[in-house]
DNA sequence: CTCGAATTATGAGTATCCCTCATAATTGAC
DNA sequence: GTCAATTATGAGGGATACTCATAATTCGAG
C-alpha cells in the first residue's frame, strides 16, 4: 500500500510515541520531582519498555530538558499573546508583570523543576537560550515605549529588565511562602517605580507610585508654570 | 590520665572529624555539584571510611544542608559587619547592595549549590529560616533609615526588600552570563530607585536616579514654597 | 504478496551509588 | 587493667539509570 493512503505513517507513530513519553514524564516529574521520578514509572505511563525511552532521549536529564524547553516556549507564546493588542506601554507592562508573576505562582512547581536542571546537568547553555527568548518580550515592550515617546531610551536596558524580572521572581517566592495570593501591590509598585525612573512623563499613579499623593507631579507642573510667569514678570 | 591534661579529648577529636567531613564535602560538592559528588570521594577526602560519614550526617542531603547552613550563617555575619559603622542609611544600603551582589558573583557556585537543596530535599523549612535571617539585615537597615527620618515608613516592607534582593540576584546572574564584572551601574541604579520612591528627601543622585536632572526636587520645593505664599496673598 | 533491509522495541543484565549493619577498634572513668 | 560506651570500618544490600543483544515491526522493491 502507498504511504499516502496509510492512516498512520511510521513517522507519525514515532512522533506519537515521543509525545506519549513526554506527557508521561511530565506527569511523573511533576508529581514526584526530578529525583523521585523513576524511568521505569515513566515508561509504564507511556506504555512502553524502559529501554525504549533511551531511543528517544539520551538520558533522564535530556528528557527533563525537553520538558523544560516545551514549558518555556509555551510561556513565551502566552506572554506575547498577553501584551498583544495593548497599545499603551504602561498598561502592557502591567499586563506582562501580572502574567509573569501569576505564572510563577500558578506553576511554581514546574518552574522549580525546570530550575533543577541547573543541578542535574552542568550544561546550562540550552536552558539559558530559552530564558533569553522569554525575557525578550520585555525588551520589545520597552522598545515600543521608547518609539512612542513614553519611555526614555536606555543604553543598558538589561538593568531595567533585571529589576523587572528579579523583583517579580523574588516576590513570587515571598508571596508563596506567606500563602498570600494578592499580586496587586507588587505589580503596581514595581511598574510605577520603573516608570518613575524611566518614563518621560507622569502617569496617573502619581510620582513614585503609591507612596506619593496621586497627581502630584501634574499639580507641581501647573504650579511651577504659574510661578515661572510671576518670576519672569518680577524680574522684568 | 585526666581529661584536662589530655591534648585532645574525645569530644575534640569528634569535632575535628566533623569539620574534616564538612571541609571535604564542601570541596567535592563545589567541584562536582550535588549529583556529581560521590560519598566515597568525600570520605576519601576526609580520610575516613564511607560508613563513618553516616555517624555524623544522616545522609547526603543532610550533609549538604549543613554546608548550606554554615555558608548562609557566615554570609549574614559578614553582611552585618559590612554595614556596621556606616551612619547614613543611603551609604549603608549602597554598601549592602555591593556586598550582596559581589558575594553572589564571587560565590555563585556555592549559592547555586545551596539553592539545589530545594530540589533534593522537600524539607525546605530549614534553609528558608537562614534566608530569612539573612534578609533581615536589609529590614534593620531600612528601619534605621526610618528612625533617622531619611526613609518613609513602609507598612509592606517586604515589597521593597523583594525589589532589593530580587534585582541583585537577577542582575548577578545576568552579569555572570555576560562575563561582566562591573556591578556599579546595577547597584547605583537600584539604590537610587529605592530612595526615589521611599526616601523622604532628594539625595545627591537626584530625583529618580541618574535619569532626572540633579536637584530637581529641591528646586521644585523652593519654587513651590514661594508660590504658596503668593497664592495665599492672592486669596487674602 | 513476499522478501529483506532498515528502523524501532524489548527487558534482562550491568554498573554505579547511597546507605546499613555486624564487627572491630578506641576511649576514658573507675 | 578492666570494661562499658562510644566511634570506626567496609563488605554487602537494595535500588536505579542505562546498555545491548535479540526480537519485532515497518515498508519499498521486485
Amino acid at each position: 500500500m502507498s504511504s499516502i493512503a496509510r492512516t498512520t505513517t511510521r513517522r507519525q507513530k514515532v512522533e506519537a510515541r515521543e509525545q506519549a513519553i513526554l506527557e508521561s514524564a511530565r506527569q511523573i516529574f511533576f508529581k514526584k520531582g526530578y529525583e523521585g521520578a523513576r524511568m521505569s514509572e515513566i515508561a509504564a505511563g507511556a506504555q512502553i519498555a524502559e529501554g525504549t525511552i533511551y531511543i528517544y532521549y539520551k538520558n533522564k536529564a535530556a528528557l527533563m530538558r525537553a520538558i523544560s524547553s516545551e514549558f518555556w516556549h509555551a510561556l513565551t507564546l502566552n506572554a506575547w499573546a498577553e501584551i498583544e493588542g495593548i497599545d499603551h506601554p504602561y498598561e502592557a507592562m502591567l499586563a506582562l508583570a501580572c502574567f509573569h508573576i501569576q505564572s510563577l505562582m500558578d506553576q511554581a512547581d514546574m518552574i522549580d523543576l525546570t530550575h533543577s536542571l541547573r543541578i542535574v546537568s552542568a550544561d546550562v547553555g540550552t536552558t539559558v537560550e530559552e530564558l533569553k527568548t522569554y525575557v525578550r518580550v520585555f525588551d520589545t515592550l520597552y522598545a515600543r515605549g521608547v518609539d512612542r515617546g513614553d519611555l526614555k531610551p536606555q543604553a543598558e536596558l538589561w538593568t531595567v529588565r533585571d529589576v523587572f524580572f528579579g523583583t517579580l521572581d523574588y516576590s513570587a517566592r515571598t508571596l508563596r511562602l506567606h500563602g498570600d495570593q494578592n499580586i496587586e501591590p507588587v505589580v503596581t509598585n514595581l511598574v510605577a517605580a520603573i516608570w518613575a525612573q524611566h518614563g518621560t512623563q507622569t502617569v496617573n499613579t502619581g510620582l513614585g507610585g503609591a507612596s506619593s499623593s496621586p497627581g502630584l507631579l501634574s499639580r507641581l507642573e501647573r504650579v511651577v508654570q504659574r510661578l515661572e510667569k510671576i518670576e519672569t514678570s518680577d524680574a522684568g
